[in-house]
DNA sequence: CCAATGACGACTT
DNA sequence: GAAGTCGCCATTG
């Protein structure tokens, strides 16, 4: 058990079609900071388990862990695969699109 | 145990 | 208001 393991907990709980942030899931955790959520997503690959780390960006709705992925494109792809739209590595209309852990 | 790192965020020029 | 600086804090080497 570690740190890592809230995160992606939180991570698995956002709903398709919806983005959240760093900032939020540290928010909501209580504990770490938004550099250790993204820190963990890194991580992700220990799991087996599909982590939509994709739906996870930085405040502003930038798809900053893009280069993270298998290729670079390959978050985007994920994101309008669930009818969210990308522009210039931005989900558009973010803030509406946002979803914060504890809304659910 | 100490130092460096990092998918960020808020504050300061 | 854009760009630069500093703080965050668990994990890894």
């Amino acid at each position: 058990m570690s740190y890592y393991d809230k995160v992606y907990e939180v991570t698995l709980t956002i709903p398709p079609g919806r983005v959240s942030t760093y900032g939020a899931i540290a928010d909501y955790l209580a504990l770490g900071s938004a550099r250790m959520v993204g820190y963990a997503l890194n991580k992700c690959h220990r799991f087996e388990e599909p982590i939509p780390a994709h739906r996870v960006v930085n405040r502003n709705g930038e798809l900053t862990g893009r280069n993270m992925f298998a290729s670079p494109t390959r978050m985007q792809e994920l994101l309008e695969s669930e009818n969210i739209e990308v522009k210039n590595n931005r989900v558009v209309d973010f803030k509406t699109l946002f979803w914060h852990p504890q809304d659910m």
